[in-house]
DNA sequence: GTCTATATACGGATAGAC
DNA sequence: GTCTATCCGTATATAGAC
């Protein structure tokens, strides 16, 4: 008699969909308000086997903040640091790959800014690529261009925020933009994907402005 | 004899006390991280009062919410609509302006925007301003100025993204900041000083890049 | 109005059957 | 591995003394 799966046979793929479903949760409530029953339902799982497979939901949490941080600066590390590439080229890829980025997953940024915010700036510290920043290839150029135009020189900071202001900040406010502009979600995406050809043109009227 | 004032006599700034605690409070950690023991013990008072004066948790919060967006927005409404000044001038006013409110309390744009994510867009209907924005004289001026210079048209939206992004953005992400920049908070704030002038500078150039 | 003590609800976690 | 039932800490809220 063949066996017909009456009963309870482990699902290899639980603690997968678990991952998932604390992905989207945390992702969009951030850890203090998402519920572990939240996570349970979304991933259509029992309870208490988040805990089998994960601990705590603190423990849950870790994980998917350590792999959100990876994901999300892995990718930009090799942009920043790429010697082949002048500044410009890497303005326009780092707007190309961010706003990318950023339409598949808009809730990305607001979720890391609000658990350093909350989790202090311990988790900073985790960010092996954060602290060099400054010492990257297109900070080296950025100064490069700024000494051979002859241009007041400003702290670095103000074109570090500059281009993520215009690239990340539209994401961080979606809500009330498209209130404000009454946009469908795909209209607003429309628009980040003009900024990828934007963004590039107005950092450089910006870098030798006045 | 006189009245020693051995025991409980009213206070009467209890209520304010737990106003202004509850504002500080709701706005760094947010609705669903606040504790009302946080809230007492950051005014000084007994945790009963808080129900006893605004009735529960979820009250205090909408009154605080409510104080919040409409001071945020009051100020602004009159700059956006002021017809005697002009496009350049109210570019610098909005820089001055939200800066000057960001340094004195940097945690609000954060506040709302969190506060609107997880509450859902319902709060965006309570902004009378909002809705308006793009129907301000700012925004009649913007337009006049691009067709006064035959400048491809872009969505206004993009203006109101790009000034936004280069004030508000650095407030939001500034734990961040700090860390890759090594700044103290003093230091911060003095490059925010900085960026109430290149702001407008900046904004022209983008204007009438390319 | 202010306090202490307590009721009530909720969320994270585990015991133990299957 | 998966489920049900339950425990326990914590947070909001209220009853009632003063």
């Amino acid at each position: 008699m063949p066996d017909l799966k009456v009963k309870k046979t482990a699902d290899p793929n639980t603690e997968a969909k678990i991952k998932t479903a604390a992905r989207t949760i945390f992702h969009t409530k951030g850890f203090a308000a998402a519920r572990t029953r939240d996570i349970a339902e979304e991933a259509q799982i029992n309870l208490a086997l988040l805990n089998y497979y994960f601990g705590s939901k603190e423990k849950l949490f870790q994980l998917i903040m350590f792999e959100t941080l990876s994901e999300f600066f892995k990718n930009m590390g090799a942009v920043f640091n790429d010697e082949t590439t002048t500044l410009e080229n890497k303005i326009q890829l780092i707007a190309e790959k961010y706003i990318d980025m950023l339409i598949a997953e808009p809730e990305i940024p607001f979720f890391i800014m609000g658990e350093i915010r909350s989790h202090g700036p311990e988790l900073v510290e985790k960010l092996p690529s954060a602290n060099a920043i400054l010492q990257s290839v297109f900070f080296k150029q950025y100064k490069e261009a700024i000494n051979k135009r002859k241009i007041t020189e400003l702290n670095p900071l103000h074109f570090l925020m500059n281009i993520m202001g215009l690239v990340v900040f539209p994401f961080v406010n979606s809500t009330m933009l498209k209130k404000v502009g009454k946009l469908k979600d795909k209209q607003f995406n429309m628009l980040m994907e003009e900024r990828k050809k934007l963004i590039p043109i107005w950092m450089n009227a910006m870098l030798y402005a006045k």
